[in-house]
DNA sequence: AATGGGCATAAAGATATTGTTAAGAAGGCG
DNA sequence: CGCCTTCTTAACAATATCTTTATGCCCATT
């Protein structure tokens, strides 16, 4: 129930690296490192951290880059840990979407603080952990789907599909927002394999896909699920 | 429907208060500063300011102290400014729920910045920008528009249409502006295309679209929407 | 009363977008 | 290796939307 918050860390320089990892390690955080700005990126794609913690001196990408690239596609908090103490770096990371900016060097407790500040930030818009509407119900914790009471079989995709519609439930998520927060930052803009999920999932849960209660296209937009009736 | 953000200065000292206040008063803010925690603590209950910069240094209260008080009953967010660059003070004022913490002097340009991020965190929570007048509620960030309290369907060109007069309800938009907004810089000027579009949407949404409510037509110039009861 | 400009409306063809189906590719597992 | 599920791609059908065209109304002016 509660696993150990998970901290991605991408950063080149070893010392700062293992120092960071040891403070954080102690705190009962379960860190996972990149040492490239693309490998960062791949590991946040793929691990879903609760946090990450960017240097902007990268071998590879400006550290701004990943964030902009993160930022297409994902809401995971970032706290900045860079040397360069300038305003207008500071202006631009924040402005792109960073939670907070700290300057190297640090005090411990300081970056452990705003740490969980910015923890903090992100559970405050965690959605309800149960969506219901009409005949169907998704137990997003437990990751089950019911229909008229009914467990329905989901793929991985399609589970996640519902899912993040489910969180954005009454609200228009645009084809590409969908598309970039379920295959990641490098997805093609290629709605076709949306649309394709989309009919499987309806088949599923639509009495009449043609006609649907749950799932409704915005054409030219993208696609809303049906008001949570929990709110 | 674009009021100023309202930010509230708890701040005594008289020289870094004016300083504070030019800076943010010329990015388009609006500040009401207050001199002492009590005043600053009524003030805030008071006014529900969108943010509120409080310094650690005061002469009644000290600053954690308002902090906690505060955070009894608000989730106002709080950006601590002070002069004091210690550790433990930090860390106890971001685990008492304080969003940020800059520390003087800092550039006016980071804490702008800084103040914009804590206004992001907080927006993402509140129901965005509402246009609401008689019986027609539209949820800008819902991309969704009701009336009567139901859902009603708009294309995507009309949905454009709309929430760009509802974002300037009560000035007036001229063919142009619309047409270059909705069809890009290299639209001809083809108003008849604008009027389709208008008598669908007054279809949809007024009783009698040759009286409308909402949707008005300035003859030879453009057309206006109704004020929003929000402001 | 006739005229003409500006606007609203209805309808139909053209265009773009989306839904559906099915077949092949990739990968897991006995 | 062969069976199974899942994922992806492609082709085509179904739909929704956009734009244009045609027509009528209102009103100010002559």
């Amino acid at each position: 129930m509660n696993a150990k918050v998970h901290i991605l860390l991408i950063e080149d320089e070893k010392s700062s690296c293992s120092y960071i990892t040891a403070l954080l390690g102690k705190t009962g955080y379960h860190i996972t490192t990149a040492a490239t700005g693309r490998e960062g990126l791949s590991l946040a794609a793929s691990l879903c951290p609760d946090l990450i913690l960017l240097d902007l001196m990268l071998p590879d990408l400006n550290g701004l880059a990943v964030l902009r690239q993160l930022r297409s596609w994902s809401h995971i908090p970032v706290v900045i840990v860079s040397v360069c103490d300038e305003e207008q770096e500071k202006v631009e990371a924040l402005d792109l979407g960073a939670d907070d900016y700290v300057t190297k060097p640090f005090y411990p407790n300081e970056l452990k603080a705003r740490i969980r500040t910015a923890l903090r930030h992100s559970h405050h818009h965690t959605p309800g952990q149960i969506y219901e509407a009409l005949n169907l119900r998704i137990d997003l914790d437990k990751r089950t789907t019911y229909l008229n009471g009914q467990q329905i079989h989901l793929t991985q995709i399609e589970y996640q599909l519902l899912s993040l519609l489910a969180e954005n439930a009454g609200r228009v998520l645009t084809y590409n927002t969908i598309l970039r927060r379920i295959w990641g930052p490098y997805a093609e803009e290629n709605n076709q394999i949306l649309r394709v999920n989309m009919a499987n999932i309806r088949r599923k849960i639509e009495k009449n896909p043609a006609c649907p209660q749950y799932l409704f296209t915005e054409v030219g937009v993208g696609y809303r699920m049906r008001e949570n009736e929990n709110g």
